[in-house]
DNA sequence: TAGACAGCTACACGATCGTGTAGTCAAGTC
DNA sequence: GACTTGACTACACGATCGTGTAGCTGTCTA
């Protein structure tokens, strides 16, 4: 616990570490005051009500992504950004959000569709071969965010902690190799293409 | 409802379906008794306990997808089955299956192990250019199952259901898309592999 | 210095949860 | 026809949940 933080603060970063862990349901107020070592009383002061506690996350979340991925572009410039990647900092709030999705969050939810809607654009300009682009972004957009809801089990089939920077290394080649290498052949995929 | 079911039938199914849009917490043995039609004692009656109701919800849809990829396989063969679509009636049991496994089932989790396993086999045999075989079968086993997970937003980003005929093809037409062609290329992949 | 006010705690409330207990009912067995 | 057994319901229990209320602090300001 980082007792610099305000208790604002610190019950709003427990809350979205016991959210992403045991989901929105499984995390209950007292177990939030709890973990951010003040009284159950006070979360209610400072946010009024369990919804808004949570949607009082999310939007942090959310807010703090745009400001990383900002810092991202302003650095590398936004050609260089692998769109592949994730940031390591990043992890847990992406973590939280997918959660957060999952149970139901219109912010959530929003920033999905906004995902797609540039995947979209993106795909279109950089030269990516499908006939429906909105299709090939939703779901590149979705396989992307299984890793941070499946964290967990891939943390247990890879051996190694994903915030490590052994495992945060495996995790971008494999991306890296996925991403860069077709897995099907021009004739298997013209079949299945047809099959269906 | 089916009431051709025995009622423990329709206790398991409705379970499955509450617990697959509510999670496991959220959804509570009267309400599963109330969607099968029969009284909250009568779920304790035949499963025990709640965990145990899980439990046998775990073990039946991971037998009943075992089942299906068996015809599918008896079917179309076991070199012509596509690795990446997925078939319209395991959708939901797997979906159920992820959602469990977000929830903690060991038999879950268990069987995402073993087709991260199979994965790495497939991919060691089938000429996948990689350098950590276990990463790259792990992260496209989560990718893939993300879209399950995921299936909601995917839905309002495709503006349809994805059980349709339509929404379906549209899905595995992105699959195909997605892994016959590479989204990085050559320069774009050292890069990357260099800078992390 | 009196008063307002935000930060914070303690405690009690109704609702809902999983679970436990008792009992009804119909079908099958001897 | 008495007895057993399994499917099934009704109801009560303690625990935990989100929420409500009252009151205690310290700080700032007119």
């Amino acid at each position: 616990m980082n007792d610099d933080l305000t208790a604002r603060a610190r019950i709003r970063d427990a809350a979205i570490k016991l959210f992403t862990e045991r989901g929105i349901e499984g995390a209950s107020i007292r177990d939030i005051a709890t973990e951010a070592g003040v009284s159950s009383g006070l979360v209610r002061h400072h946010f009024g009500s369990k919804e808004a506690l949570r949607a009082a996350c999310d939007t942090y979340a959310r807010d703090r992504m745009f400001e990383l991925s900002r810092e991202l572009i302003d650095e590398q410039g936004l050609e260089n950004v692998n769109v592949g990647t994730v940031q390591p900092v990043a992890f847990p709030l992406q973590t939280y959000l997918v959660r957060s999705m999952m149970d139901g969050s219109e912010t959530a939810s929003a920033l999905f569709l906004q995902t797609v809607e540039y995947g979209e654009e993106w795909a279109k300009t950089h030269g990516v071969v499908t006939d429906d682009f909105r299709a090939w972004s939703a779901v590149i957009t979705a396989m992307k965010l299984g890793v941070y809801v499946l964290r967990e089990q891939l943390e247990l089939a890879l051996g190694e902690d994903l915030a490590s920077t052994s495992g945060y290394t495996r995790l971008n080649r494999a991306f890296v190799d996925i991403f860069s290498h077709p897995l099907l052949t021009p004739e298997q995929a013209k079949n299945l293409r047809k099959d269906h």
